[in-house]
DNA sequence: AACGTATGGGAGCGATCGCTCCCAAAAGAG
DNA sequence: CTCTTTTGGGAGCGATCGCTCCCATACGTT
């Protein structure tokens, strides 16, 4: 009943999403939001409460889709984990680049700015590290049944050095660092997890 | 000739770099600097010119005072640089939690907000960031004359990894992660250095 | 066609933003 | 002392902040 939308309810967490991510919270002001949404402020606040919830919408989207489109990267498909590993690695440093380099990683830049004084931020930045975490984690214990051991490192050992290494390459990336810099840092934390087992004849 | 200052002016730099740090630049306003600074607007923009300009000499007070610091624990005095490297890298993580948890690294934090757009800044921050990576370089080439040698990894890539992970430990202490954790982390990064030589005897 | 309901548009709210100006107070210079 | 210079204090500038309200519009319902 009654007038429907002009817009894409979809479509404009997507676009705030994207103007969140780049700017930061506090850098991007509602009317920022108003323009590129094609929204005016009674229609943006009808729909999303207040600037904070769509925050909370936009960050939520964003697990939602990048960081779940990372995490089926990280599904061997047969492949050795450490070929698995360096290539989401590598796709990390330069998905974001695609048109537009130096946005980083939205719940990394999250976490840096409000982390510390948002507890409702701090909740879900917590759970989409969480989910990487256990991601990473799932795809080397499958490469230990595999036949690919990590040597030298326990389980734990190796995601936390791996899932801290991400967090690094996500700053570099948008900190705007060389990206065959941080293929060879890549290289070298995939080395660390230890020699790449023989091939099973 | 004149009427001397009331206050210290290299103490409110180091006031205002505490709030910088602490809140970001964004999210502390120049009324919030002049409670802190204990100045008024007049005093504040006489002496500092604007708040933009206030936080460029935060910035480089953190990286004369902080950054220092932390290179000058990166100085063997005759220590195994895996040690050196193990003891720089847990005091980074727990040298912010002194008093107060979640600072992180003001460079760090500077970098996700504010590199992507003030080039400014960005000169500062990947001065910084070059610095470190120079520490790191120098720490390990004095480990190879001294007869600890990183096996497996050349100098750029160990100096890659150990910069990458200590950019996401930085981002996870500001995100209030376990210690405990960031340690087991560290430990991992220091054992892919290779293994530690015998004590020559 | 008439009604009920949610929308898009926009003026504008009080508060705060970064910043400026004016003036009395205070100390060195003569 | 007087003069000069710079300070501390504070009112308040225009702009923007996040947000609210009102109303004509437009669609589903009956």
């Amino acid at each position: 009943m009654g007038r429907p939308r002009q817009f894409d309810e979809q479509d404009a967490v997507t676009r705030a999403t994207d103007l969140f991510w780049r700017r930061g919270y506090n850098a991007t002001s509602v009317r920022d939001l108003g323009d590129e949404l094609g929204l005016t402020p009674s229609s943006l606040y009808r729909t999303f409460t207040d600037k904070h919830t769509l925050f909370l919408r936009a960050l939520d989207h964003y697990r939602a889709t990048e960081s779940v489109q990372a995490e089926q990267r990280l599904d061997t498909d047969g492949r050795p984990i450490r070929q698995v590993l360096r290539d989401w690695m590598l796709w990390l440093v330069t998905c974001p680049a695609d048109g537009e380099p130096g946005r980083g990683c939205f719940v990394v830049n999250t976490a840096t700015e409000l982390g510390a004084t948002d507890d409702q931020v701090r909740q879900r930045t917590e759970a989409a590290f969480d989910v990487t975490r256990q991601a990473l984690r799932s795809l080397l214990c499958e490469g230990r049944r595999n036949g690919e051991p990590t040597t030298g490192l326990d389980l734990d050992a190796a995601v936390e050095l791996l899932f801290t290494t991400v967090l690094g390459l996500r700053v570099r990336e948008r900190a705007g660092h060389d990206p065959e810099r941080l293929a060879t840092a890549i290289d070298a934390v995939i080395g660390a997890l230890g020699p790449m087992p023989a091939e099973p004849s």
